[in-house]
DNA sequence: CGATGGCTTGAGAGGCTTCAATGCCGGTGG
DNA sequence: CCACCGGCATTGAAGCCTCTCAAGCCATCG
């Protein structure tokens, strides 16, 4: 008999997103948490995946926030997407195995390194996971898609507040009425690296924000004072992270599966 | 007995790309090459698939070329993606059906519409074309990534340039050696839409690359005339399109399937 | 308490945009 | 066959947004 303490396994947070996206039945929810994987921590501002590189696993966000990235001649670099935990900022990898991108830890990062073998495993034998796979790649290209507008066609405080409005969205849950008052490690360097600016003029805009009361970012914290001038600067409609789109669905695996932990002496 | 002229198939240029990225099997190529779709003509600059609806089928471009794109509140449109003959812009809205994006034609074009119950159900059927299907999107993705960076982090002159390299590259088929000279129906307003900058400093900059005796770029045609330079300065490296990574493979199926035209009279 | 990394601010330069006018070319109709 | 027309390409001048370079500030940490 298998013993799964689905309460640490590392894939909760990524099922618990599929879920929004994709039904998925028991099995291939005890599956998913089921992946076998080994954690691995990255300090700031490490690259864990370099460009070119030939994978054989792919990472999950465990916890911090990691970058994707190109880079021109010069060195500049544009980081081309933001995963946080629960995100599989590579999970495309397990169908183009060659690296067209770097990955950074933008803070101190833990992620999990789930190798492709497995991966390819279960998407073989439960299709509704390899729809979901499929899906969740899918769904990073309509955010990738959303950036290139981002950065071709608005001005820099429209940028800058649209980017603010996403990383709300999917990092602290932000909703119209909601108010956002949520952790951020991000410097303003990393801010300029992927909206196309340089950190100085990122500086000018944020100021500009805070002196139009629209945000306050200060001391690693993002508070957004007024989402509806701000979601209206930045052009934002939160369709395109296609958040939510299934019925609140509790993960059914845990019915079947959840133990107390087998280890350790009782406690209180 | 079935009889399938597959050299009619207007799915025969796309499965001729998959299959340079994917191996399949004949059974998997009869089963694309024989995807059911009807197809329509579209004018230049019509739009056929709108921002948000709800999609039942996707869309193979047969002839001509389209633009994927989003647009700010002041209407400026953003082109995120150039797709050719043989492509299938929107494949991924099978697992996402609400669209994220619009698709326009660039110049008069004929597409194939194919009923997404169609495609889930050779997906379902074939694994191995699931995982293609898949690739696609991820290959799609890794463009996108591309043009974020080239839209973020290189000037106008270096933008254009690289644009001129991967549309060369997928379009002519363009290899260091090779010379290049095709079709190339693009106004210089939809290449502005592209590189996030507007017409006329698009004009200005390609004026530029003419008289550096790099490009010729007139009356509907596009010829590269030093191909190092321009990569160079594009900072252009083919890798991210991800061609031809399998040895050329013939379309198998061919070899079972083919058959003479069933009807009119016997020719010469 | 000095070192470090990130944030803030200033001044000047430059790339790209805006607005506007002109030129070119292919198509159409008289 | 030519005149006209519309879409696209080209060019100029002026201005703004963003960059570059540089310096000062502030918090954190050993």
């Amino acid at each position: 008999m298998r013993v799964i303490s689905l309460d640490i396994s590392p894939f909760r947070p990524f099922l618990t997103k599929v879920l929004r996206r994709s039904r998925l039945g028991a099995a291939e929810c005890e599956a998913l948490l089921s992946l076998p994987g080994h954690p691995v921590q990255i300090g700031t501002n490490r690259d864990f995946v370099l460009l070119g590189q030939h994978l054989d696993h792919a990472c999950l966000v465990v916890e911090g926030l990691v970058g994707r990235f190109g880079q021109n001649r010069d060195g500049n670099r544009q980081i081309t997407a933001l995963h946080i935990a629960g995100d599989m900022p590579d999970l495309h990898s397990v169908v183009v195995p060659q690296a067209g991108f770097a990955l950074q830890a933008l803070c101190v990062a833990t992620i999990v390194k789930v190798p492709h073998s497995a991966l390819r495993d279960v998407a073989y034998r439960f299709p509704a996971i390899a729809e979901a796979f499929w899906r969740e790649c899918a769904v990073d290209a309509a955010i990738l898609s959303e950036w290139v507008v981002n950065v071709g066609r608005r001005d820099a405080a429209s940028r800058l507040a649209h980017l603010l409005c996403e990383i709300a969205c999917r990092h602290a849950g932000a909703r119209p009425g909601r108010q956002v008052d949520c952790d951020f490690p991000l410097t303003q360097q990393q801010l300029a690296d992927m909206l196309g600016l340089t950190p100085v003029h990122v500086n000018r805009t944020l100021m500009a924000l805070r002196r139009q009361g629209l945000v306050d970012l200060s001391r690693r914290r993002l508070r957004i004072l007024d989402w509806a001038e701000l979601s209206s600067l930045g052009d934002f409609d939160d369709a395109y992270l296609h958040l939510g789109e299934l019925p609140e669905a509790p993960i059914r695996a845990e019915i079947r599966l959840v133990q107390p932990p087998a280890l350790g002496p009782a406690s209180a």
